[in-house]
DNA sequence: CTGAAAGCGCTTACAG
DNA sequence: CTGAAAGCGCTTACAG
């Protein structure tokens, strides 16, 4: 019951140790009709006794299915490191692969450019079965590349028609929520130091800002950034040192809401009795910091996971809806946010 | 010059294209001799053309190699999340692994155990050539199965003779330069909140504190906890309502010291001058904090990088050391650190 | 230096 | 329900 020595146990082995033909073997282990049920069963105990796995390389090439997905990111490496987002992210994506039985090939480059390169390599190599996409960008190149190399593809988090199958978020709402809780707190200039406007989703979420602002009758102001700490700092001092200075700032990551919070701290402005301070997607970092940071929270591995799920129901050959609601997003009320002070007078001096 | 239609562009297109057969497009595509050099250009050229690439399952079945390395985590989703360190190290091994064409499996488990079975199921199914170790705890069952399943494997940060090859860390040596910076600050009572002893490099530095505190006539303590914000914080407010409280205490990561910064400021007490903190791994968090933390610094990316050159080095059949240094760490001293107050009154009711 | 052929370990029509 | 055989797309001895 063991294989020859030092050669790799095949399919060939658990048919002979089973009595029955290798073709069996398969149909039995694949759960396809052509076996008696006594065969299966017996097939799927010797294979299980011998510890024989189907060769994956050999599968592949056969079935034309790696079991494999794919996952590209084109984030600067310190903002992957920095961001529990993609972790996150990743974690909810490999919890569903995983369940399925299918891996998660990774790979970080600089651009969508390269990006495509990668997906066009792997499409030519037959290297993965499909691939989720994220942060999609304005022009992006890779929803055109996917559609037409025919490389099943989930788009996650994307909040314009890429004509590819997405899981998209509620941005908008969310933004008006953010809106609406500064509004009733007295918010009459409120700012949002937004990353890097090539973003889609920074973009859409800039421009729910302004128009829920608005509606609100409130007076909004949008800095871009890079999704740096440094940036996040020099955008926060030059709102700050504007005459109508805003009373409250929505930031776009949790990286630059706590650079910002220790920033104005060390400048005598308290918050958030001078400033009210809100944060995008919500983390451990929000809660560790004081006084703890409102945020807008999103349950990323449930993201993740749903976008591998349909992933895997497109390679299934299921129906899938174009557009599936993400996770929803709600707005987590901490101690960063509370009514604005009496006058434009501002810091220490006050009182 | 393109492939038949509805089929995949294979080896024997391209042989036709140039005129050649598919085994010397073979040879002159992997550098191989037994092609002519101009045949060899020419191959190149074509296959450019067409924009050929073998297929990979082909190539693994009959090369007897994936072209891939595997990575498995075996740490809660929180906490791959909140330390950038995990991501880091993957930004560091993505790089190196891309540099040569290799990809990254990744998954994420819950413990050692079912690594273990990730580690079995690829070996039986040839899923990758080889894989990347890291947290290696006491007892791990990790290194024995790996040896004898002839998957070859390299240990990132272990300490300790797993009789595997290793990039191995300095932090005895780093914990000398965190102890002497806080013994000639004049600091007497010290203090380690660290991680989860069953972390083999936890253990270690636990070890080094102590000895490295006694032999600087310090007088140290450890505090166990599990890596999250919420035992560093019960941690440290244990030490700190002794009567023989510490005035320097040094964290196991980057999330317990910022934790604790908060807390203790929440409580009165004022950093450094009531008490000093270090951070184990410094990141964008430790700078990002007021005070910034000093902190034990690391290279992880590089660390990462040095893992994956060496197991491809190992994947063809170099020889390589059994030990090899990893980048050394280094102490940044930032604001956090400073001379203990002058007694053992402690808190905003000194003074 | 080149070509025809076997073989890697599976899956899957196809005939019994 | 079962078995013999072709085929997936490469690599690699082996003979010319």
């Amino acid at each position: 019951m063991t294989a020859r020595a030092g050669g790799r146990l095949t399919i060939a082995d658990v048919a002979r140790a089973a009595g029955v033909s290798t073709s069996a073997v398969s149909y039995a282990l694949n759960g396809k009709p052509g076996v008696s049920e006594a065969t299966r069963a017996r097939v799927i105990e010797v294979a299980g006794e011998l510890g024989w796995r189907p060769h994956s390389a050999a599968r592949s090439l056969s079935a034309a299915r790696t079991g494999t997905v794919g996952l590209v990111l084109a984030r600067p490496a310190s903002t992957l490191g920095d961001e529990s987002f993609y972790m996150q992210l990743i974690t909810g994506i490999e919890a569903e692969l995983a369940e399925q039985g299918t891996g998660l090939l990774l790979q970080l480059v600089a651009d969508e450019d390269a990006c495509v390169e990668v997906y066009r390599r792997w499409a030519a190599q037959g290297r993965v079965d499909g691939v989720l996409v994220t942060d999609v960008v304005r022009e992006d190149p890779r929803p055109a590349f996917l559609r037409g190399a025919a490389l099943p593809a989930v788009v996650m988090g994307g909040e314009v028609a890429a004509g590819l199958p997405r899981v998209v978020g509620d941005d908008q709402w969310a933004v008006q929520q953010v809106v609406e809780h500064l509004a009733q707190l007295g918010h009459q200039r409120i700012a949002r130091v937004s990353g890097h406007p090539g973003f889609l989703h920074v973009h859409q979420r800039d421009e729910a800002f302004v128009a829920a602002a608005r509606s609100a009758g409130l007076r909004p102001q949008v800095v871009p950034t890079d999704f740096t700490a440094q940036a996040s700092r020099r955008a926060t001092a030059g709102l700050l040192a504007h005459r109508a200075r805003p009373t409250a700032v929505v930031y776009d990551n949790d990286v630059m809401a706590v650079a910002a919070l220790a920033a104005v701290h060390a400048q005598g402005v308290r918050v958030p009795e001078d400033l009210s301070l809100v944060a995008w997607d919500d983390s451990t970092l929000c809660s560790l910091v004081h006084p703890r940071l409102t945020a807008v929270a999103r349950d990323i591995r449930a993201l993740g996971a749903l976008a591998a799920r349909r992933l895997l129901a497109l390679l299934s050959g299921a129906q899938v809806e174009v557009d599936e609601p993400g996770p929803p997003s709600h707005l987590v009320v901490r101690e960063s946010t509370a009514a604005p002070g009496p006058g434009p007078g501002l810091g220490p001096a006050r009182g």
